[in-house]
DNA sequence: GCCAAAACGTAGTTAAATTACAATTTTAAC
DNA sequence: GTTAAAATTGTAATTTAACTACGTTTTGGC
C-alpha cells in the first residue's frame, strides 16, 4: 500500500531473467499496455502466442498472485505514471489542452524529486539552520526569487535570514562570513560562475555553504553539502518552469523540518505572526 | 483514459438515487474500500447481505461493464486519492515521513486547480496580456516573489513587464495607469487592503485588472476579471506553502499560452536569450 | 548424444462472474 | 384498503475466466 508496485518498470527495465516466452508476454503487454490491463488471460495467451498458464506464471514471478492481480497493479502503476508521457506541449495545443500538461509537468517533478531526495541531506541542513548564527539565500535569476520566498517563511524563526540577487553583494557577503554564518545557494544549473565563485569565497572564511542545485554539479561539488535535485528536463526548452517550483517546495521541508524541532512555544510565536497579518484584511466577502 | 473515473467519489457523494440493497453494498464497500479491489463478487455479496447479481448490476449502474471492472476502476481512483488523505505533518513525523507529505500537499493542490481552473479566464488573460501595451505584476509578502518571478518569465515577450512590492509605489503606478496597461494582483487570500485600494484605483484609471486570487474574494470582485484558484487549505497552519506554486504555475500556463501565440519568430527570440545565459555558466562537469 | 533441469503447453478442475428467470417488495391508482 | 404494474431482489443455471496437475518439449552441461 505504501510502496507503490512499479509493475511496468519491470517490464520496461528488466530485459535480463525473462525466458523466451516471458519475452513475448512483455512484448504484447508493452505493444499497448492499457488493453492489457483490460483483456483476460486468454486473449493477451493469443496475442502473446503463448499458453495461458505462462502468463500465470509470469504473474506470479513478478510478484503478483496471479493474473487478475497483476492487470491490478499494472493499471495502478499505469495511472501513476500515465500524466508522465506526453505532457510536452505542441504548437497545435490550446488552452484547454496545455494548461493540464504544464500542471502534469510540475507534478511529475515534484513526485519525482520526493522519490529522490537525500532526507539525510535535508535533515543536515535543518540541523546547520538551527545552529548557525545568520542565514543568507542566495540565488541569480530566477532562483532569485527562490531566495526572496525563502526569506518569507524563515524569518519566522527568529533568526536573522536575508536573501540577495546582487552578484557582487553575494561576494562581498561571503569574504565577510564566518563560522556560524550559513549560505543557502539556489541554483538549478549548479554551473553559475558567480555563485561558484561565491560559495569557494564563503567557504573560505569559514562559514557552511549548501547548496540547493543539480546532482554532480559544480556547485554541489564546491559546498559543503548540498540537497541535489534531479529535477526532469524542463519540458519547455526556453521557459524554466518546475525547477524553481522544486527548490521552493525542498525549502517547505526545511522549513518544516526546523519548526518541528522548535516545538511548542515556536507554535505561539507562529501565531502571532500570522495575527499580525489581520489588520491588513479586508473582513467581509463579496 | 482521460477522465479519470472518480468511482469512489460516486460511492461517498451521490446519497440519493440508490435502493436499499445498493445502500447496503455502499456501505460494504466504504467500511473497508482498499478490500473491496481485492475480494470477489462473492466475499463483496456476503458482506453486503445482498446477492451476487444484486452487486453485479450496482456495478453496471455506476458505469462499469461488470463486477472486475468495477474493482479496477474503484482502484484506480483509490490510487490518486490515497495521498490526499493524511498528510498533514504531525509532531511526531520524521526528516523521512513529513518529507513526502510536504510534496504531497504540493501535488495535491496542483492537481486540485488542474481540474478546477477555468481555461476560459486563462485564455481571456492571455489575450489581455497580447493587447496590453505594458504589464504590471502586484504582490504583498510571499506574493511578492510570485510577482518577481513573473516577470523572469514575462519579460521574454518583449513587452514592458515589472513587479512591485510596496504598497505605496504599486497605489502610485495604478492612479498613473491608462487603458491599454494591464496589472496583475497576485494574492492568495484576496482580501488585503493595500492591493483592493490599488485594483479599484486602477480600474478608475481606465487600466485592466486581472486577479490571481481566491474565489468570491472581494479582490475577484474588484478585478476586471479574475482568474480564481481553488487551493485546498494550507496544511501547515502557520507557514503558507501550497498556494504561490499553484500561482507560480498558473503564470507558467499564462506564459505557455502566450508563447504559443507568438508563433516561431519568437522562438527564435526565446534561443536568443537562452544563448545569451551561456556566458555565465562554468563549462564542464566536476 | 545423453541426461537432468528448466520451460512450456494440454487438458482438466475450480472458481468467479454473468444471465435468465422467478419471487418478492414497492408504488400508485382506484 | 385492495390490486395491478413496476421495480427490486434473489435463486439457479450458464458461461467465462483463472488456475492446477501433469505430460511434453526444449535447453544446457557433460
Amino acid at each position: 500500500m505504501n510502496t507503490p508496485q512499479e509493475m511496468i518498470a519491470q517490464l520496461t527495465q528488466t530485459q535480463a531473467g525473462f525466458s523466451k516466452s516471458e519475452r513475448k508476454v512483455v512484448t504484447a503487454i508493452l505493444s499497448n499496455p492499457e488493453a492489457a490491463t483490460r483483456s483476460s488471460i486468454a486473449q493477451l495467451a493469443r496475442l502473446s502466442t503463448v499458453s495461458e498458464p505462462t502468463i500465470n506464471r509470469f504473474c506470479k514471478k513478478l510478484g503478483a498472485s496471479g493474473f487478475p492481480d497483476f492487470k491490478m497493479q499494472l493499471a495502478l502503476s499505469l495511472a501513476s505514471d500515465a500524466r508522465f508521457v506526453n505532457s510536452a506541449v505542441a504548437a497545435e495545443d490550446t488552452v484547454d489542452t496545455f494548461t493540464p500538461k504544464i500542471f502534469d509537468a510540475s507534478v511529475n517533478a515534484l513526485t519525482r524529486v520526493r522519490d529522490t531526495i537525500d532526507t539525510n541531506s535535508v535533515q543536515q541542513l535543518v540541523n546547520q539552520f538551527l545552529e548557525a548564527k545568520q542565514v543568507f539565500f542566495f540565488g541569480l535569476g530566477n532562483s532569485g526569487s527562490v531566495a526572496s520566498d525563502a526569506t518569507f517563511k524563515f524569518f519566522r524563526f527568529n533568526k536573522p535570514v536575508s536573501a540577495h540577487h546582487d552578484p557582487l553583494m553575494q561576494r562581498m557577503l561571503a569574504a565577510a562570513g564566518s563560522l556560524g554564518d550559513l549560505f543557502i545557494m539556489i541554483s538549478h544549473t549548479g554551473r553559475t560562475k558567480d555563485l561558484l565563485d561565491t560559495a569557494a569565497i564563503a567557504r573560505d572564511s569559514g562559514a557552511t555553504v549548501v547548496g540547493l542545485t543539480a546532482p554532480k554539479s559544480p556547485l554541489a561539488a564546491a559546498c559543503s553539502h548540498a540537497i541535489t535535485l534531479n529535477v526532469p528536463e524542463d519540458t519547455d526548452e526556453y521557459l524554466p518552469m518546475t525547477s524553481r517550483l522544486v527548490q521552493l517546495t525542498v525549502l517547505d521541508v526545511i522549513a518544516t523540518g526546523v519548526s518541528l524541532r522548535q516545538g511548542q512555544a515556536h507554535i505561539r510565536h507562529l501565531a502571532k505572526i500570522k495575527e499580525s497579518l489581520q489588520a491588513t484584511r479586508a473582513q467581509h466577502e463579496t
